[in-house]
DNA sequence: ACCTGAACACCGTTCAAGT
DNA sequence: ACCTGAACACCGTTCAAGT
């Protein structure tokens, strides 16, 4: 709030005008930024549905802080809705269960969000140590690495595996599993199409 | 950290005696809590990594704060390192391959603990306005239930299905979808055993 | 070494007062 | 209604000084 305000020559007392607080002013901008997301409509509905998400990661990963609060933040402006209607749209178009698509869509974003979260540095507070990406990890990396057998059998064993694979390669995975499993899963018994009560005509 | 140091009767400077600053304290409370998860041996092994999963969610959800952190922590504590054997162990009993099983327990914390993350009330700040679960969810699901029919068409039409379901059946859909994406979805052509170096034996 | 009081450099939010 | 300065109630972290 006080960067923002600095940013517009003002005072922070001055935002309240527009906005009730921070977590608002999150969701503007964040809805803002996904506003300038065009589509690429190129190969099948997966790697239409991968790439979508891509971009989505890469708006946040840009981004830090939004990251971080757009887990908490549950945004609902007009173009997260068409995000998430487009995505919706590209798993009924490859013949995933209407059921399965819409509880998969919040799977998928929330994955995506997370990621975002989970890569974006802690901020960078001076200069001097940025603390990469890469030096969180090896924080793990040294912890897997030097698991012990008996404790940790199956992590000693596996930690090339573990380890493996870049970023990219372990995120089209991770999106390309997903799919699979949310085409591949069938909703609980009781149907969940059962609202309390959804009126007709909305009051605008 | 001047909430614990309170605690302990000293002001917030001894604590950096102990701990480096506030992430290493989150990550050492979480590998503590942790510590007391017992394990419960009932059902198959996709019941077992599910109810894992589970208790490692019910224990981030008890805790506002840590679930926010937890994403951007990567503990490697001990009992954070049994965890993750645990699941991989689980994984691979069920006979899914040890590549997909090594990146499958990956996306299944990151998941867990966004999920916790995502639940966990903005810290109810006073008295009064608690903002409950429901509050914040209430404010997408008026956003979807008035969706306009011909920008977001999908949203619209399956209202019901997106916003249905309770808590607890959409975490267990997740779950088992994702173990089944998990099993069913090979690594990308190049294996990711290469790793820069291993040293056969670290100093210690 | 461990511990401390006091300060530093930040936050978000409120509120009375202006126009 | 919109905007503001100033204050309030917090943070995490540092640092010189103690023992």
């Amino acid at each position: 709030m006080r960067r923002v305000a600095q940013e517009l020559d003002t005072g922070p007392a001055s935002l309240y005008a527009y906005v009730r607080n921070t977590a608002e002013l999150h969701a503007a901008v964040l809805d803002e930024l996904l506003g300038a997301l065009e589509v690429r409509a190129r190969g099948s509905w997966v790697d239409r549905l991968e790439q979508l998400l891509t971009d989505y990661l890469m708006v946040l990963a840009g981004h830090t802080g939004l990251a971080r609060s757009a887990l908490l933040l549950r945004p609902s402006g007009p173009n997260v809705l068409a995000l998430y209607d487009r995505m919706l749209g590209l798993l009924l178009a490859g013949g995933v269960e209407a059921g399965r698509a819409s509880w998969g869509v919040d799977l998928l974003v929330l994955t995506a969000t997370a990621t975002a979260a989970e890569h974006a540095a802690p901020e960078a507070t001076d200069a001097d140590a940025p603390v990469t990406d890469d030096e969180k990890a090896s924080a793990v990396d040294r912890a897997v690495r030097t698991a012990d057998p008996t404790r940790t059998p199956h992590l000693a064993h596996h930690a090339a595996l573990l380890l493996g694979g870049t970023h990219e390669q372990r995120w089209r995975w991770t999106v390309r599993a997903q799919i699979a499993g949310i085409a591949a899963t069938p909703l609980p018994d009781a149907p969940a199409t059962a609202l309390p009560d959804a009126p007709n005509s909305p009051e605008d």
